[in-house]
Order: C-alpha cells, then sequence, then structure tokens
DNA sequence: AATCTTTGATAAATCGTTTTCTTTGGTCGG
DNA sequence: CCGACCAAAGAAAACGATTTATCAAAGATT
C-alpha cells in the first residue's frame, strides 16, 4: 500500500489533484501566464512543493515546441581561448535558464555536420559555430529547420546566418603593421593549422599581405604551421631557425604556440627580444608567463561568448538588428617585441 | 499547392507512407530492433534519406523514457584542469551518441543544487559532479530520480554514489613529504579557496597533517589562500613574504599559483629554487612556462573524464563495479624545488 | 433588469515517437 | 495434412505536458 506520495515522481495530473484544480490551471501557473487567480495560483505553488515536483522537458519541449536548449559545436574545450568563450556563453545562458548542449569537433567540418545533426535531434533552438566555414548541409540544416545559429571568432557572417567576432585579416595585418613599425624587414610567421580553419588562414593571408603591401616579396616571408601546443611550437621555431635566412621577428597565430617558441629561444640561447621579436596572439593569462612577458593581439573572447549568448536568447525580430558584430582588437605590448637594431 | 516534400520537416509517419509500412515498422528499424525484414529495412532507410528526416528527440523521449543526455555541473570552465576534464569525457560520451548539457557552479552548491534541478527537468539520464561535498537536496534528489552520478576529483564516494579521482589528503601529504625530504623545515601552503571546496581543504588538511607527523607544530606552518588567477598567488606570496619568519618552501593549491607566486620571486629577487622552493598542483602546461620550470603533483584530468564517462554509459549492473577508482598521483619533478642549503 | 464583457477555470485534442498487443502468413514436425 | 510455432508487420495505446476551444460566474453597461 503506497500511502508516501514524495516517493514517486509526482506528474503535473498529482499536483492537480493535490491543489484540487486542473491540469490547465497547473500548466498556466508553472508558465506564468497571467490568467489565473492568485488564490489558485498559491495552491498550486505550494502543491508542486510539497510533491516536490519536477516537470518533464521532454513532455514540454515536445508539445510546446520550445526546448530551451542550445547547442555550442566548437573545436575542443583544451584550449583556452574557447573554453573562456564557452564559459562566459553558459553563464550568460544560465541567467535565463536556458542550458547548453556542448560539442568539440577537433576541427574537422565533417563531424560538426555530425554533431550539429545530433544537436538538431535533440530540440536545440538555436546554436552557435566557430569560424564561418561550414559544410552547406550544416546550414541548410539549420536554414531549413529555422534554426537561428551565430558564428564566432569570425566577423564575416554569411547572407543569412549571424556573426560576432573579429576580422582575422585585420588581425593579421595589425600583426604585420606593428613588426614592420618596429623597423623589421625579414619575417616569419607560425600559424596555426590552417586546414578546415578559416581563422588561422585568413589571419596568415592578411599578415602575408600587409608586409607584400610595404614591398616584401611573398618569397621572404617564411610561414610554417604548428599545432596549438607549447611542444608544437617550439619544434616549428627549430625547423625555421633551421633555415638559412633567419628572421628578426617572428608572428605567431597563437599564444601558446609563441611560448613554445620562446622555449627554444631560451634552450638556444636566443635573445627575445634582442635577437629576435616574437608576437603572439590571443592574450591567454599565460602571456604574463613567459620571459620576457609576451607581445599578444588580444581577442575579445569573455565577450564574445556573452554577445554569442545575446544572440541566441534573442527573439527573431530582435537578431535582425544582430546580425554582425565586429569587435574591436587591441594590441598588448609587453616585452617579447623591440625594434631591429640599427 | 505544396508538392516539395523536402521542404516540411518529415516526421515519422511521413517515412512510413513513403516506404509503404507501418509507423512501427520505420520505429524498429530506426532502433536497430533485429525483427524487421531486410527489404522493409532498406525501404525505411532510402526514404527517411531521400526526406532528410530527423527523429524528434523529445518525443523519443517522452515515450521511452531515455534521453540520451548526460549533465556535468563544474565550478568553471575558466580554469583548464576542469575544461581539460570535460574535453574528455565529451569526448567519450560522443563515441555513443550520447550529449552533454554543461553548467558551471562558480564553487557554490546552492547554485550546483540550481542547476542539477535544471538538469533532472531536461531528462539527463546521469550526472557528474565535482568534490563530494553537495546539499542534501541534490543527492536526495538524484537518489529519488534514480540518476546514476560520479564524484570527480575526489575518491571519496558517499555510501551510495561513485566517485573516480584522487585521494586529495593523500596529494597533501605527499607533497609535504616531498619537501620535507629535501631537508625543509619551514613550510608554507597557499592554498586556493576552500570554502565549499572540499578538495582544496583536504589537501591543505593532508599536507599540515603529515608536516605534524613529522614533527612540525601547526602554529609554524604558514597557511594562506588565493584565487585561482596568476595576479591572486602573486599576491598571496606577497602577504606571505611581509610575515616575519620566511619560509624555505611553498606548496601551492594549483599551479596557476604557483606560477603567480614565482613571478612574485622574480620580480622581488628572491631566487627559485635557491631561496625558496616553489611547489604546485595540476601539471598544467604551464608548468613548463615558468622560470624555471615548475615541480609539481600531476592530476589525471584528461583520465578522469574518461572514466567518467565510461560510468555514465555504463549499465547499472555494470556500475556496481566501478563505484570507487582511485587513481595514482605522480610528482613531476623539475627546477623550482631543491634541497635546503646546509 | 437584461445584456454584454471580462475573468478564471475546465475538458479534450494534440505533439511525435515507442511499445504492447494482435494479426498474418509461412514453415516445420509428427 | 494439420496444428503449433515463429517471424515480420500492423493497430492502437501511451508517454506527460501545452493549448485550443468552451463555459460558468461575476462585473460592467445600458
Amino acid at each position: 500500500m503506497q500511502t508516501d506520495q514524495q516517493s514517486l515522481d509526482a506528474k503535473l495530473i498529482d499536483v492537480a489533484k493535490r491543489a484540487g484544480c486542473s491540469p490547465a490551471t497547473v500548466s498556466r501557473v508553472l508558465n506564468n501566464n497571467p490568467s489565473v487567480g492568485v488564490a489558485a495560483r498559491e495552491r498550486v505553488l505550494k502543491a508542486a512543493a510539497d510533491l516536490g515536483y519536477v516537470p518533464n522537458g521532454s513532455a514540454r519541449a515536445l508539445r510546446s515546441t520550445r526546448s530551451r536548449l542550445v547547442g555550442a559545436v566548437i573545436p575542443t574545450l583544451d584550449h583556452a581561448i574557447y573554453a573562456t568563450m564557452v564559459n562566459s556563453l553558459q553563464a550568460r545562458l544560465a541567467e535565463k535558464d536556458v542550458s547548453i548542449i556542448i560539442s568539440t569537433s577537433f576541427y574537422d567540418i565533417d563531424m560538426e555536420w555530425e554533431q550539429v545533426r545530433l544537436l538538431v535531434e535533440r530540440g536545440i533552438e538555436s546554436i552557435i559555430l566557430v569560424g564561418s566555414i561550414h559544410r552547406p548541409e550544416t546550414i541548410a540544416l539549420l536554414e531549413q529547420r529555422k534554426i537561428a545559429y551565430v558564428f564566432t571568432y569570425t566577423s564575416a557572417s554569411t547572407d543569412v546566418g549571424a556573426a560576432v567576432g573579429f576580422d582575422n585579416e585585420k588581425a593579421g595585418r595589425m600583426a604585420a603593421r606593428y613588426l614592420l613599425d618596429l623597423g623589421h624587414t625579414k619575417l616569419a610567421m607560425i600559424a596555426g593549422i590552417t586546414e578546415n580553419n578559416d581563422r588561422a588562414a585568413t589571419r596568415r593571408d592578411g599578415f602575408v599581405a600587409e608586409l607584400e603591401k610595404h614591398g616584401i616579396p611573398k618569397s621572404e616571408i617564411a610561414v610554417l604551421e604548428s599545432a596549438y601546443k607549447i611542444e608544437a611550437g617550439r619544434n616549428a621555431m627549430k625547423r625555421l631557425m633551421e633555415r638559412p635566412d633567419r628572421p628578426t621577428a617572428v608572428f605567431c597565430g597563437s599564444d601558446i604556440i609563441a611560448a613554445g617558441v620562446i622555449k627554444y629561444c631560451h634552450e638556444n640561447q636566443i635573445g627575445v627580444p634582442n635577437d629576435i621579436s616574437i608576437l603572439g596572439f590571443d592574450n591567454l593569462e599565460i602571456a604574463e608567463l613567459t620571459t620576457p612577458d609576451l607581445t599578444t593581439v588580444e581577442v575579445p573572447a569573455r565577450e564574445m561568448g556573452t554577445l554569442a549568448g545575446d544572440y541566441l536568447l534573442a527573439t527573431n525580430a530582435q537578431r535582425q538588428h544582430m546580425r554582425q558584430r565586429e569587435l574591436p582588437l587591441r594590441l598588448i605590448v609587453r616585452a617579447s617585441t623591440a625594434p631591429t637594431a640599427r
């Protein structure tokens, strides 16, 4: 004989019974529908609390077509630049009781497509992606399902999606100009892996283009790639220094890479910035850990997360005004760069 | 007049119609139920592909009570130790097409309780939490709903939950013993914030207890706390060095804190490890960025994520054998620690 | 005093699947 | 050659909420 109601998973109808009203009324109270009297409202709330009632999200989502779920597909959480962004995104969404399903694509747009499919199946109402290169199927699916999507780490939105981020080409140019202004003419770049990473590729292109514009032929610019790991950065620098014509300044696609580069310099008695200037990208916390402190380009990861959250939470009408958001980039000058010796 | 089927969101019944069979058959095909003929199976698969059919997860979850959703509540994603763990956890779950909803509690168990409630509402089948201190309501809810839960970063499971992690007290003792073995007798600890953080607190307690055991009175051990930020670690070290009786070795609750501590030492001409030995905790990537490289205790974050994932994916029967998993801790000796000068 | 609104609440249909219970038709052993 | 059995597939109920249509009672308007 079951007497202890608490021990069963109470359903909405149980709450209704206990409150002495219909399920419809309970539903309205739970959804803050104003058309229910204050007396009934209180009885319902009390009953729900007594029973430890927890609504069934699936049933709710099924009937109302609102799941309060958003998706995020990012390359990895193992890189602070993405983890930080997701962290602020999640915080913003949590304020509105919206939950976030996260999955990682390891920089692979085919994998991304699979993940997006799965997320759509889960009923997400909107989604955030990284970069502006995606499989056509991915975008088509989101369009067809009318799921709002926003690209991050880029300001290049498609004709239909939205973007919150920065201009990667500008970022590359900014780096180039800064090093040129310091008097450097023999330059190199250790980019991140550019395959399937439009942001890294565009940054590199901007860097090279700006140098060319200032009279430095492409053939004289050494461009290597490195994974986003300290060790990988160190190895890339090793390869670079084994070449005949050594640069006096190196632009790195990430602070992580730059950290490895500086490490290599230490190990090989190459003075930073006396022999070689090192410029990073991201402005991670570690930029103040290298010796010397790293000059770098600051990426507004936290802000991107918050703004992307705002976009995902917005109504369709509001979104019209939020389609493209380019955030400013700042150069953080520390001690790893210096003018060329005369 | 609507002729283009593709443009509508196809439902299971549409697939059935196109394949010329009943919805039940389609459902069986989609769920790999063996009792359906190969001919019918192929027709269904073809029809589903033609229509671009995507199952409705909510309806599926509602009817089957299986949501393929797990929850994770962690203090923050802004600390590599958690981001890394979540990253490997997610990777493990993705292999089985299980999605993860993540939310952050900012080290606040009241907030954690709210988050868990919301996750339960979303229909998660299991959940991972950090540490072993939680609100009783949190555990009670999970128990009542029969949602499997696993604690991480600790090996202390309750009588009913599971834990995959390490013994924080042992960790503290290990650090103490190492520094004692080097000959240090004047020791200090800069712990992380211990309020609502049983792991940090237990580590501290283990450290102090081991020192006491070896004849160092508690009153001689300086213990401070610091947030998990480089800057905060620097400030804590400042406070420590302003005290009369300076230690010759400092154990830091995290590599992040240790990095700040070393920074302070640089700025104030305190030699590491000549004047003072610094011992970190976590073995983050940054441990190889400090000068000198940081000696630290390695925390198996990646492995914890994978094993926690295994637990969440396991059946109830299998879980019986996975209730408590203590992972080994390794001391990574680098250059920031040295024997005391005679 | 009769009619028109407004308010608060109910009954019943519905969302898109899975599952249980039947049915159908074919194979096999005796 | 017949009944038992099995495999494959269908019909219909169910999952737990929201929403639409409806209605009764109370208040406002003439």
